[in-house]
DNA sequence: CGAAATTTTGAGTTCACTCAAGGATGGTGG
DNA sequence: CCACCATCCTTGAGTGAACTCAAAATTTCG
């Protein structure tokens, strides 16, 4: 199963700074025990593949349902429409887990395409059952990491729906420095973003073109500068305040302080409940 | 905990086919055996709360962490911003788990509000953790609860990105209408809406003039009437075709062929993995 | 019954779209 | 290795859909 490209990390026994990523990750989701940790990273060496280019990946090795972990590079959730056409709905960095909601699908709604050079790690769905029983710890990790998927998904939606053409971009571009910063591939301020600047427009509810236009904008402003696949983030704050950016639905454990409106009828703290 | 609205349903010994919402929707999601739908029928009468009112639900009973099933009436979840205003991003029927990630969550980014005259049965986080044990069809039949609401919400974003308003509105109320229908809400082609009409509108990414102004096209063409809190359909056919409607992405199990166009550069079938 | 929150409607404006064409890029095959 | 071709990026001009702002009508709740 190792191929050609994967040949260092992920051999047998680790030093604890070379966990593979979605150890690390999972393990800043929910306490984890050594042996939880050396478990899951056992299981996620048992099946590592390395794409050349982008590949699409469905339904392939006779339809035995996996679960993938992406180790390095690039991965992205298409959702598949009525006519055929595919639209951005996640994108996933080293160390995120891919499309975790699916594997309880019977069909699936989306696609998962792995961006040329991306490396993933695989776990059978059976496997996956048998951690509910013997590893109880992971499994509550990966529903705090379905949370956290959910939340940027949710946020994705605030943002089309709520901000104008340059808020959304910045607003995305934020997000995605935060990540890369969170997942160590945030370097001298860059980042790769090796997706189609038309899948990242429809990703934002914008046409390709006035994409394109508002990206011109914020590289003539200073903010970023997006050149073939990398992304470079000039003034961060800048970026940030322009997308009213605000890191709070991309860590499970805090929250900032808000103030919530009364409505008409609205009834504080349940008050009506407690009887 | 029993109070004066709800008297009737949920006793102890339940015919099957008075079984508790939840359990019959779970029960769709997941094989589940006769001892596991009695003791989550059994769950769900611990503590059960009908409100008078529109209540918000945030962190009350000093902190103590619940799920909600929605057994009668309308609740939704907000996401609330940082500037304090809060934006639409999923609603419940009879039968729903409310905002199932919160769970997990140490704190939240959203908040749950009951429609007037809503009934909902609270379980606790602890009994959640005691069902990875005791009874993991029910866990795994929330894992497809999940996935299925998180698929909602991804479709939201998709109607907010990719589809004028017109379509937006009537896709949102083609999805109410086959979700009211599937809980059996859905009486004589007509469905409680009990949100402001600002609220639907943001849901959809427009302001609340702009989509009365579309509510107001639609009624006058004749596919769906909303007036005070109810939803009249009066071309259901002709309402999902405006809005490209398909239920695909709300049935965990089916989904209808598609042709998936071809990229630069796409490997299919992750041909590039088989070495 | 009065106050506050919603819904409805209008007029004018703007942001984002459509359509179109030229330039750049990268993969592919000769 | 180079030329070709498909895809993607870039830019322009004109249009239209959705927005803003404002005010009146209606409903709901206390």
């Amino acid at each position: 199963m190792e191929n050609s490209f994967s040949s260092n990390a992920l051999g047998d026994e680790l030093p604890p700074s070379e966990e593979p990523l979605p150890v690390v990750k999972l393990g800043r989701y929910a306490p984890l025990s050594a042996r939880d940790r050396q478990f899951f990273a056992r299981a996620l060496s048992l099946d590592i593949r390395t794409v050349k280019v982008r590949s699409v990946v469905q339904e392939a090795f006779g339809g035995a349902r996996k679960l993938a972990f992406l180790l390095s590079g690039w991965a992205c959730c298409y959702r598949v429409l009525g006519d055929g056409r595919q639209h951005l709905v996640a994108c996933y960095l080293p160390g995120d887990t891919c499309d975790l909601h699916s594997l309880t699908a019977q069909r699936r709604n989306t696609v998962l395409v792995l961006m040329a050079g991306a490396r993933i790690a695989n776990i059978s769905a059976d496997l996956f059952d048998t951690l509910h029983q013997s590893h109880p710890a992971i499994i509550r990790a990966l529903w705090v990491d379905a949370h956290v998927s959910s939340s940027i998904e949710r946020e994705w939606l605030v943002n089309v729906a709520r901000r104008s053409a340059r808020q959304r971009i910045a607003h995305l571009f934020a997000e995605l420095a935060w990540r890369c910063e969170a997942a160590g591939e945030l370097i001298d301020g860059r980042f790769q973003l090796p997706i189609p600047q038309s899948d990242f427009a429809s990703a934002c509810g914008l046409t390709p073109s006035h994409a394109n236009r508002i990206l011109r904008l914020l590289h003539e402003e200073g903010l970023v500068t997006w050149s073939k696949t990398v992304v470079s983030v000039h003034d961060r704050a800048s970026l940030e305040t322009a997308g009213t950016f605000s890191p709070d639905y991309l860590e499970p454990g805090r929250l900032h302080a808000t103030r919530t409106p009364r409505r008409r009828g609205d009834v504080a703290e349940m008050a009506s409940l407690e009887i």
